[in-house]
DNA sequence: CTCCCGGATGTTTGCGTTAACATCACGCTC
DNA sequence: GAGCGTGATGTTAACGCAAACATCCGGGAG
């Protein structure tokens, strides 16, 4: 900076002035400045910058993996919207969904520039991990239900897994089976909760659950039981890819989607409207999650204070292929 | 720091020592210290570590999209091998593939504080960028054929689709035909080369190309023109979506895979397996990809100087059930 | 007993930037 | 024409940390 303002023919302050686009600078006098830092490849030293501002302008973003298609489209929102607000974002991978897992990310971040946290996972675990989150550092949740102690953003997962029962109720089945995901994933449980809550308030039974792990395989293997249960008619998957799982799993022991069992997903990802057949599931707008996640972020950095709270998503039913009234198999 | 200092008894110097791991320091001291810093809830500043040492430990990634398989598990590789060798890692995602959308993230890179970048995209909308690297930070790349200039890392393309359409030329169909990423892929383009130099090798005919954009609908257009090619037996996908797209367009159109026609795709992606039926696809090392994308770029912020070259990662055919002899069909 | 040496700890300084204050020149008013 | 205000630019200091150097202490050699 020092060798601009010697080249440039003015104080370093007036380079500072510039760089940071302050007003107050004479037009040509800003010329030379900014022709002086093009010849030198001056580039400010954001260290310093952090140092004397005391913040970083960086969010940080903790989570398991970027594998499900929710985390990923989510990050990217997050890392989008930040971008517009100026703010970066840094990645903290957990190397496994366990304490110590978590443990070893949290310990980094007491090292990291960050003004802010993103977390992206049951809060459960953030408590085995006795959080003790550095001071200063504000913190917004996805997928929990720590709305008491910490804000937080998700998709209102009850009300789509609400909308998926119900549209198949709607075309005439008698009750919904169910596919649920890992007992550790909050989303998973709220929408086997609200699969439950709906099918009971419409009188009908509860069947059994059958636990996967998001994977198409597990959805597969889920599907090869239920495909042995001659009563069921309609299929709810907690996500699309253990929904792809299922399809396979009916196609290959003969049972046809819709004709003989109908299936909806949930999350609307690129790839299922070219499921055969194209699936009916529940839409996520992951692009909204993110954008909220930053906005609250950002206020409770600004010091516009929101306290705990719940900013919740809404879903949306996208109607294709996998689901018709029951016993309408063609021919 | 002063505060903790004063807690524990001992000059600022010392605690600085403590929190850098430093040797000297008697272990009664130490633990005062630890206790003091423990109580305030100190936590050292790295903006004005990142300042006296002259380097940030962060490194940025720029890329388009975590939308495809690809980026998100090389960006997820990516974050754990450099938390490993305790860096961080700042996402740059660029708003659109465009000359502008490039500028602008390279504009805002300016102002980042990063090490080093690992650029994840064709190299010419560098080139459009009319790049100017800040100096000192160092470049790595992938999916480019940059080689000469910056050093890549990359799966090696060419192979894996050459292995894709021997797979199918050995089982003996006489040509295969062939769907392609977007024009400005460079990983499209190779193996888009491969295929059609394996296919000339041969002594087969290269049927016309079909363009897709690596999503599944546009494999599904593709699709139901090849549906209407009866010579046609034998189709390799640039990527596992826009197979999926194939399998649904020629399953609408009655073709059966593999009876009637054959399908290899590229990635095997996580939900191939569970595709109707199951793809034969070329595995892809993604983990891999990343850790010698950091590897690379911490050799070069270390002035362990390689220079520019090429990286290969090998891939591995995965037969599944979606290929078998031409003329095949069951019953 | 003195001197010296080495390990533990303290003091000083500067990393690059910007806020706050100081200065300076110019033009306007009375 | 003296005084004053305004806007442009310069000077100083501090952000938090750690390298370099300074100091202090105790113990062993002579």
């Amino acid at each position: 900076m020092a060798d601009v303002a010697r080249l440039a023919g003015v104080s370093s302050q007036t380079v500072s002035r510039v760089s940071t686009g302050h007003p107050g600078v004479v037009e040509s006098t800003r010329q030379q400045v900014l022709a002086a830092m093009r010849q030198l490849g001056y580039r400010p030293n954001s260290a310093a910058r952090a140092l004397k501002r005391g913040e970083f302008r960086t969010l940080g973003v903790i989570l398991f993996t970027l594998a499900t298609t929710g985390n990923s489209r989510t990050v990217e929102a997050i890392a989008g919207y930040a971008a517009k607000e100026g703010y970066a974002i840094t990645l903290i991978p957990v190397a496994a969904p366990t304490q110590d897992g978590v443990l070893g990310a949290f310990s980094r971040l007491g090292e990291l520039a960050v003004d802010g946290i993103i977390v992206i996972m049951e809060v459960h675990l953030l408590d085995a991990a006795n959080l003790n989150l550095p001071p200063g550092v504000q913190v917004v949740v996805v997928d929990s239900d720590a709305g008491d102690r910490y804000p937080v953003v998700d998709t209102d997962q009850a009300d789509g897994a609400r909308q998926a029962v119900r549209h198949l109720l709607e075309l005439g089945h008698e009750t919904v089976w169910h596919v649920t995901g890992p007992a550790e994933s909050f989303a998973s449980e709220r929408r086997t909760q609200a699969w439950r809550r709906t099918l009971l308030e419409a009188g009908r039974a509860v069947p059994p659950v059958q636990r996967g792990d998001w994977t198409a395989d597990s959805g597969y293997r889920a599907g090869l039981a239920l495909a042995a249960e001659p009563e069921c008619t309609a299929v709810f998957a907690a996500n699309d890819q253990m929904a792809l799982g299922l399809l396979r799993a009916f196609h290959e022991r003969g049972r046809t989607v819709p004709g003989d069992v109908s299936i909806v997903g949930f999350d609307d990802i690129p790839d299922s409207s070219s499921f055969i057949p194209p699936l009916t599931t529940v839409h996520q707008d992951f692009a909204e999650v993110g954008r909220r996640c930053v906005q609250g972020l950002l206020r409770q950095i600004r010091n516009e204070p929101e306290g705990p709270g719940t900013v919740l998503v809404p879903t949306r039913m996208v109607v294709r292929a996998s689901t018709a009234p029951p016993g309408s198999r063609r021919g």
